[in-house]
RNA sequence: GCACCGUUCGUCUAGCGGUUAGGACACCGCCCUUUCACGGCGGUAGCACGGGUUCGAUUCCCGUACGGUGUACCA
């Protein structure tokens, strides 16, 4: 049977970079084995629904580069992939459960199910639906149950948990893991709003879109019997489970909105590109390789295994996604950045640059920033003559020293015919041989004039992209800026 | 509280009975050098603890500790 996993995300709000990574790993095992992956939206719970959230979603996959077989979008056969388009499918499927004695009513109130349970922590026993005293079919009997019923009273399904039973499975990355059915709750199966909850939608879903794998996150382990009774009750064989290990906080918490970013969106907006994310997320809990850092999403889906994955959860460390980002950044084309430098550049009031001397600077300076849209400020002097420079730099390097030996070097570069790197770096290091001084003594000054800051990239590089006009007028513009 | 899952440098990880416990990020030092970086070289730092099993345990088993998740008419 040919692989056939599921992305199964509830429409509440921002893509969170935990399920991003699970969509990745579904994507990846579905890839590696040639199966089909399926987008299935999970909105049966309609307070929480988000306008919105499910093109959120879409958007953010396809940034990422996970592709979808059949989806809300796209369709396919065992659609409709919306939840909530198939409240029929569900309120058939509880009624086979409700016929086979595997699923009750229940009557209770909201009120009643607190107190209830108030009772047995007070007791100190864990929470669990007490089916010999709520007020349920069994406790009521079948006539008062049909009268409650006809009588349009609010109900809901609850899952009859056997009393004494194990529940085992195996997990794919845990291994064999058992419950005792006595810790089970009785689940609701369908709300009283005629909507299911996650568990019915679930297996009902899995089983209907053939679903092979169950790869999600570890938060759904211990509901994981729930869903094997579930399968049990209906007489189906259950798909593999694969529970991913969480993403946590620095403090091991699963990761949090509290506790910094954790939307895609968020990284996105910082300028973090799509391979980043994806490879570093890729790499929080599975690890294909010792010696490697830097995956292509194709390369990830060739060596994507099951067996790989991790199961202690992984804390998300910034500082290393920054590294990354700083290694997408060094090794991508800088054409690919032209059009953001421009924007940025637009959003300064610069117009007009020519998209190769674009890819010239972001060449030039690519090494010295994270993302592509610090070019412009980083090195605004490359398109524009600067009106400031930075006082304490200028403190430190402009000297006594260097301001006597500066004209003798600005009249070598005025008669510099050639204007490429190594020429000027051959002139200027004559010279400073010939002075018995140092490059340290004049570039800084140097930097000064043409740059007006401290940082940047090597100077005779950088003179050479601007070329011997443009630089030339940075410096006198500089030097009048420093004598006023 | 109860249930389940987990535990290799600060962090991400390699390891699947015998290794000087390897790599990456971060950190520190040195080199390169026209600043900052990049790069190169080197360094600090780890098998949670206690019992077994075994000739031999980071590796297998059992406890303990610690951490996490779950415990809803949310997913």
């Amino acid at each position: 049977m040919s692989v056939r996993v599921r992305f199964a995300p509830s429409p509440t709000g921002f893509v969170h970079i935990g399920s991003l990574r699970t969509a990745l790993y579904n994507y990846l095992f579905a890839k590696h084995h040639g199966g089909v992956n399926i987008l299935r939206i999970e909105d049966t719970d309609r307070t929480r629904f988000v306008e919105g959230a499910e093109e959120e979603i879409i958007a953010t996959c396809r940034w990422a580069g996970i592709e979808f077989d059949e989806s809300t979008e796209k369709g396919g056969p065992f659609g409709p992939y919306r939840q909530s388009e198939r409240t029929e499918i569900y309120r058939e499927h509880a009624a086979m459960l409700l016929d086979n004695g595997n699923a009750y009513y229940a009557f209770d109130t909201s009120e009643e199910l607190d107190k209830m349970r108030e009772r047995q922590q007070a007791a100190g026993i864990a929470p669990k639906y007490d089916r010999s005293i709520m007020r349920n079919q069994y406790t009521l009997g079948e006539d008062e149950t049909r009268r409650l019923l006809d009588e349009g009273a609010e109900y809901c399904i609850r899952m009859k948990v056997p009393l004494h039973a194990e529940i085992s499975f195996v997990d794919s990355i845990r291994g064999p893991v058992t419950f005792q059915s006595r810790d089970v709750d009785d689940q609701i199966l369908m709300k009283s709003d005629g909507f299911p909850t996650y568990h019915l939608a679930n297996v009902v879903d899995d089983r209907l879109m053939q679903i092979t794998h169950v790869i999600r996150g570890e938060e759904w382990l211990p509901s994981t019997p729930k869903h094997v009774l579930l399968y049990q009750a209906f007489g189906w064989e259950a798909p593999q489970f694969a529970h991913l290990p969480l993403l946590l906080n620095e403090d091991r918490s699963k990761m949090s909105k509290r506790k910094g970013d954790v939307f895609v969106y968020q990284f996105r907006e910082k300028g973090f590109f799509a391979e980043t994310l994806v490879n570093f997320v890729a790499l929080l809990g599975w690890n294909p390789t010792a010696d490697r850092e830097m995956f292509t999403l194709q390369e990830m889906i060739d060596t994507f295994t099951l067996e790989k994955v991790n199961k202690a959860g992984a804390v998300f460390d910034y500082k290393k996604l920054e590294w990354m980002q700083s290694e997408y950044m060094k090794k991508s084309a800088p054409q690919n950045f032209v059009s953001v430098v421009k924007q940025e550049l637009e959003n300064k009031g610069i117009n007009g640059i020519d998209d190769d001397y674009v890819v010239r600077v972001i060449t030039l300076l690519r090494e010295r920033v994270q993302f592509p849209h610090q070019i412009a400020d980083f090195g605004n002097y490359m398109f524009e003559i600067p009106k400031s420079y930075d006082d304490e730099f200028r403190n430190k390097v402009w000297t006594e020293k260097a301001q006597q030996a500066l004209p003798e070097v600005i009249a070598l570069l005025r008669s510099a015919e050639d204007f490429n790197h190594t020429a000027l770096h051959q002139t200027v290091q004559a010279y400073l041989a010939e002075k018995k001084m140092g490059f340290k003594d004049v570039m800084n000054p140097l930097r000064l004039l043409v740059t007006g800051k401290s940082v940047g990239a090597g100077m005779f590089e950088t003179m050479e992209v601007l070329g011997k006009q443009a630089t030339l007028e940075r410096i006198d513009a500089m030097l009048g800026l420093l004598t006023h």
